[in-house]
Formats: C-alpha cells, structure tokens, sequence
RNA sequence: GGGUGCGUAGCUCAGCUGGUAGAGCAAUUGACUCUUAAUCAAUGGGUCCGGGGUUCGAGCCCCCGCGCUCCCA
C-alpha cells in the first residue's frame, strides 16, 4: 500500500477520508497531537522503562523509601487541573494511581505539555510516592513522556460505557472503563493455565485436533461448512475433539485431553455460542466414575487457583463447587420430580401417565410427539422439563438411557442405560463424560445408525467415520473420557449471567 | 422462529397531549499549587437508526426495514 503520511495531519479536513466517523473532539485531540510534535515530542515513541504497576505500589507503600525514583505508566483515566497544579488518575494492568504534577516540580516548560495531553492518552512518570493529605498514595512526578497519544474520546468518566452493543463491538473500550472486564479477561486465560497444570500434574498429555475435516461427530450438532480451495474440497468444521483423541489413546497415548474451539452452527443464547471453547480429556483404564473425581477436583483446583474460593454467589444463589459434588441418577431423579417410577415403567405406561397426569403441563406445551419417540427420549425430555433447572447447586446426572449416545458403553447393571453422566450446576449443563465404548463391533453399528439417521435427514446426526472405527476395531483400551464447556466455567468462575460476557469478541453484525 | 422493550450530542440519559432539540460528563476559553465524579464562569457541539406514510406541522402516531436487550421455542 503506497500511503504517504504527513508528519503532521494540518490538513483535518481530509480526515473522512481516512476515518468513518470524525468529529470536533477528535479534531481537537490531533491539534494538540500537531502542537506536541511542533515541539519536537514524538507522540507515539518506540519504547519506555520497565514499570511498577500501581497494586504493587498500594500493596507496598510503607517499604518505599520517600527520596526513591519510581518509574510508572498508563492511560489518564481523569485529570484535575487546578492552574499550577495536577492530578491524574492513570490506569495500568493492575488497577488505578494518582499522580500529581506540579510546575514548581516539573519545571514551566514540562508543565504546560500536560495542557496537550487528553484523557485516554498514555503516558509514563518518574516520581517519588507519598500520601496526601486525603490519605491518597500518590506519585509525585518529576519526569514525565508521552508514550501514545490518543486521537479518540473515551466514553463518560463515571457511567462509562453502558451499551451492551458498544461494550461488545468496542470491547478494548469495555475493558478500559470497566476494571472487571478486563479482570475477567485475565482470569479467563489463569483459568486455562490452571487447568492445563492440573491436567499435566496428572500425566495427560496435552494434544490438538482438526479445526477441518471432511467429516465431523462425536458430538450431536449441525456443522458449519467451508472449502478447501487447494483440494477442491467441501469440509465442516470440527463439532467436538472426541473421535481424534480417541485416535490417539489407540496410539499409545494412555492420558490425553485437548483445549481448543469446536464450532456448532445453532442457536445462540444466553448460555450457547456457534463457537465454543471446549475442553475434554481420555484416561486409559478408568470409568465414568473416575471422570467424575477428575471434574470435581479440577473445578475445584481452578476456583481455588483463580478465585481463592470454591464458593461462589451467582444471580443471587449461593453455589459451593467444592469436592464432592451430589450424584443422582437421571431416572431418579425424574422419579423426584415427576412423580413417575421411569425406570420401572414401559414406554406405554410412561405415555399414558403423561396424558393422565394434569401436573405434566410443560412437557406437553412443547408439542412433542410423544407416541413415536423411544422410551429413553421420553425420559430425557421429562428430565429436561422438569429436573435440570433445579439442579442449582453441582450435580452429577448419571446413567443416561442407551440411544442417548453412540460413543458411550452400556451400563454394567442395566443394559436400557448407558455409563454417562452430564455434570449440572444453576440449571446448566457443564459437561459431559462416558465410560467410553471400545467395542468395535457395537461402536460400528451405532456409527452405522447415525450415518442412516443423517441420511433420513437428522441433521444433528453424524457422517460415518470409517478411519475412526478402523481404530477401534484395532483396540482402544478402557477408558473414561470427560468434555466440559470452558466457557460456562468461566461464567461461574467470573460471574457472567452470559456467554458473551465471557468471550472477548462475540459476532458482530454489521 | 415467536413475543417484549429499546435506538436522541463522543458517552450516560431526559424529552409531557404532535408545535423551533435538553441535561450531566467530555470538549473549547478563562480562574485556581492537596484534588479525587475537583470547583467556578463562559462557549461550541445533533442524519433524533434508515425508508415510507398520516398531518398545516413528527424525536413522539402508523407501516416496512436494520441493529441491540430480555423472555420463549
């Protein structure tokens, strides 16, 4: 791009065509940027000294000595003006300090800089720390730099930025204004350390999986669609890890789990985005049960890692994620909530029930078809309608009926139910976890199954994976395998009502 | 996909029964060397989301569209 810069931008009417949206405080903010640079002052300089962020100061103010030369750095937040004397409020990573600047300190020539700096321009201090006589620590500058200059307002001082639009299309300015955004940024990315040091303590192997593939499964979901122009080739994109690292336990790797995005192109909501940040992990020769020790010990390590808490209060109710969490299995509970012995009942006793019962109101608001699903449907859309939003505080639902899942092993005791388990807290489903099926023959037939219903037009259901069952039929040891959502543990970890709240950058339309 | 509420200055928000567009912060100018949402005085700043309609007259009423929020499927 041939794009010849003017060292300094006089000419301001020109800026539409460089800029969408200019207006008269812009202008002003590249005035001043002009008068910096007449007096010889690049606004944007290559680099600066390393600083003390402002926590250490407040953490540590009584061990600094008066006379020391502190360096610190940040974005003016406010700025005071009283004639011959200032105080700002800077920002850094950590949180906010105050600086004052004096012209008896700096001298008159740095003194009248500070009437070309703006609010939002950053900017590094040299200086000593003491208190006010409010009780303020508070750096005394004695030197002072430009390090950006900013050419755009920032929004109102006190409200900040309230649109719940802007705060997403403009996020960098959500995080400047708003000291929790940015926190919650930063835990999200110590949350994901935590959990990638708890899973090596424990000898998993850490791995990564297609993001494109000519087919897709272990998970129930539409794919989104692309195109590999190189080899003229129609892929989606991938819904869950799950087949892959299957693949790799059948290589040898006997503990392995992954961490990355996986893409379903459906609803979006409160707690669901298209993409999605999903953990999940095998272990060689263990069982559901086990997954379900891992689950609690690991959200466990991250709340206490992050938070220093396992408790936590979230849209008014108390939760306590500390191990263990409550098991229950899914018919029992149904049983609790509907009244209706599931386990023990037919398909045509549990149909009739429904019709009969007059409490049963919401499954039947939802229009379903109950005649022509399976009895383990039946159960499932019972234990959404009535259990799952009363699970407010962690809760391992167990022992799903059998067609819930093709990848899952039947339950040793009752061949109607499966040895998966789906962990709930607040009503909303963390995650998901089976004693993996290893049976080669089964797992064909249940791939096959889902192949016909994807031909039938099921499109949640899954293209057969030939090289997938290949390694199976090869042998997969016994394994329990465990997916959780990462972003709605960072909901819980970071107190988002929603999922957007927790992904830095959701979709943006126009 | 269905319902609800919203869209006004850079930001946060008012705007009555339809009658010339408002405030605070931010900005500009001035005063002020311990302020902290600093204070005081003055000044400038608008595609009222877009399009159409009703009306003498629309930010406001009606229709269509766009975007967002919340609830529901």
């Amino acid at each position: 791009m041939v794009l010849t810069m003017k060292k300094n931008y006089e000419n301001i009417s020109d800026l539409s065509e460089i800029m969408r949206d200019s207006n008269e405080l812009i202008v002003d903010r590249i005035r001043h940027l002009n008068q910096l640079e007449e007096r010889g002052i690049n606004p944007y300089p290559y680099k600066f000294k390393e600083v003390i962020h402002s926590r250490f100061i407040h953490d540590n103010f009584a061990h600094f000595d008066e006379e020391q030369l502190l360096t610190v750095a940040g974005r003016v937040m406010l700025m005071r003006n009283m004639g011959n004397a200032t105080f700002l409020n800077i920002r850094d990573q950590e949180g906010d300090i105050q600086v004052y600047l004096s012209k008896s300190n700096l001298g008159p020539e740095k003194y009248e800089q500070i009437k070309l700096f703006d609010i939002g321009d950053i900017i590094g201090f040299e200086g000593n720390v003491f208190r006010t006589k409010t009780g303020e620590i508070t750096i005394k500058a004695q030197e002072l730099s430009l390090l950006t200059k900013s050419i755009r307002p920032l929004p109102e001082k006190y409200h900040g930025i309230q649109d719940a639009d802007l705060r997403q299309r403009h996020r960098s300015l959500d995080m400047i204004m708003n000291n929790d955004v940015r926190e919650r940024f930063i835990n999200r990315a110590r949350a994901m350390s935590a959990i990638r040091e708890f899973m090596n303590g424990l000898n998993f192997v850490e791995a990564e999986t297609p993001i494109l593939d000519t087919k897709y499964g272990g998970g129930e979901a539409k794919p989104f669609v692309t195109n590999v122009n190189a080899m003229d080739l129609e892929v989606f994109m991938n819904v869950s890890p799950e087949l892959y690292l299957k693949r790799l336990m059948v290589g040898g790797i006997e503990r392995v789990y992954t961490m990355g995005r996986s893409f379903r192109n459906e609803g979006i909501d409160r707690t669901h985005y298209p993409e999605f940040t999903l953990f999940e992990c095998y272990m060689a020769y263990a069982d559901y049960h086990d997954m379900m020790e891992l689950m609690e010990n690991l959200y466990e390590y991250v709340f206490l890692k992050v938070n220093g808490s396992t408790k936590i209060v979230y849209d008014g109710i108390e939760i306590e994620f500390k191990a263990p969490w409550k098991r229950a299995t899914m018919c029992d509970l149904v049983k609790l909530d509907t009244g209706l012995d599931v386990l023990n009942m037919s398909k045509d006793e549990i149909v009739e029930a429904i019709a009969s019962k007059e409490l049963l109101i919401n499954i039947k608001e939802q229009n379903l078809d109950i005649a022509s699903m399976t009895k383990g449907d039946i159960i499932m859309e019972l234990f959404d309608a009535y259990s799952a939003s009363k699970l407010q505080q962690p809760t391992f639902v167990i022992d799903f009926p059998a067609e819930s899942s093709p990848l899952c092993k039947l339950h040793r005791e009752n061949a109607d139910l499966i040895e998966r388990f789906e962990p709930y807290a607040n009503g909303v489903e963390l995650g998901n976890a089976y004693s993996e099926l290893n049976d080669p023959l089964r797992q064909r037939i249940l791939l096959h199954e889902q192949a016909s219903k994807l031909r039938a037009g099921l499109e949640t259901a899954s293209p057969m994976d030939e090289e997938f069952a290949l390694a199976i039929d090869i042998g997969m040891p016994p394994a329990g395998g465990l997916g959780i959502g990462i972003d709605r543990m960072m909901m819980f970890l970071t107190n988002s009502y929603s999922i957007k709240d927790v992904i830095a950058f959701p979709l943006i339309k126009r």
